[in-house]
DNA sequence: ATGTTTATGTTATACTATAACGCAGGAGCG
DNA sequence: CGCTCCTGCGTTATAGTATAACATAAACAT
């Protein structure tokens, strides 16, 4: 399994981008939907680092890579590779995130550091189902779920400075 | 306790809104802040339906009852309230809720109705104590936290429509 | 090759949020 | 009373986020 380690660790990111974007190639292929050069390189930008990018953000280097500078080129792009399992929305932030485990079910969690941006996945099967727990209890049907902490990392935690 | 119902159970609504409207007074008073005009009518609004409400929709309010009609008005009013605690922001819906236990200790989950909008805060705990697990096993130290489920409430599950 | 579907280019606009400055009114103090 | 300090509000302007709608083109199936 390619993602054993946080995105707050150290680890060959190459290879972990790299796998990753085979992974969702396959996924893509498996459900016969188009990696086209746009969704491609917008989910390679993403992966790039474990950090969360406005879509502006990524529109400024889909641009740089020659395609069209306007909106909708970058929120297709990534609203496809949401719908896909393969991207994030971090609501907190406006912002969007490669998803490190595509194809594995999984309501996710976000551990988001305010001063080095960068999110990781947390293993949330646990808040899930305590959330799921809730909702029963007040019988609400949940079909989608955001979970968002914002907070320090491990690196900047140990920085220990002030936002 | 005047809340010990959910906003998706009948209640008497008057008794539940003034209720909640005295408490964010008391609390107000008590460190020493003022429930300005603008301030107070905001509350009002929001307290009047469990439901979220856009900046622009409270400004759109507070406009018939002869505030100026600019972003800021309704924006700072929020803002305040959210800093003291008296209404939370819905960020899957870019909107603004009463919050329906102020001054009880509590990192709210919120569920929301994608059929009729109410938004109620579930008993969240264990949710946040999950959460909480899920970061110290990354060592993230977690500061705010969002957690948001949408789906359908008692009464529009029901009603089983699409959306 | 032709029709169908899917994706992209392009223009325009809607929606959400904040910066910045100036004025008004109350609070504390001589 | 007059001063000034502080808070909140009025106001203008603009920044940032997201989508509607229609035209063009590429891919796919037959």
């Amino acid at each position: 399994m390619p993602h054993d380690h946080s995105a707050f660790a150290p680890h060959d990111h190459a290879a972990c981008a790299g796998g990753t974007l085979a992974l969702a190639e396959q996924r893509l292929a498996e459900v016969g939907q188009r990696l086209t050069p746009v969704r491609r390189r917008t989910l390679q930008i993403l992966l790039e680092s474990h950090r969360a990018l406005g879509a502006y953000d990524v529109l400024e280097r889909l641009v740089a890579d020659g395609f069209a500078n306007q909106p909708p080129v970058a929120y297709r792009a990534l609203e496809f590779l949401e719908e896909q399992g393969l991207v994030h929305r971090i609501r907190r932030l406006n912002a969007f995130a490669a998803c490190m485990h595509p194809g594995e079910a999984h309501a996710p969690a976000f551990l988001i550091c305010r001063t080095c941006h960068a999110v990781a996945e947390a293993p949330a099967a646990a808040v899930g189902e305590a959330l799921q727990a809730a909702a029963d209890t007040l019988h609400f049907t949940i079909e989608r779920s955001t979970i968002e902490a914002l907070g320090l990392c491990p690196t900047c935690t140990g920085a220990a400075h002030a936002d």
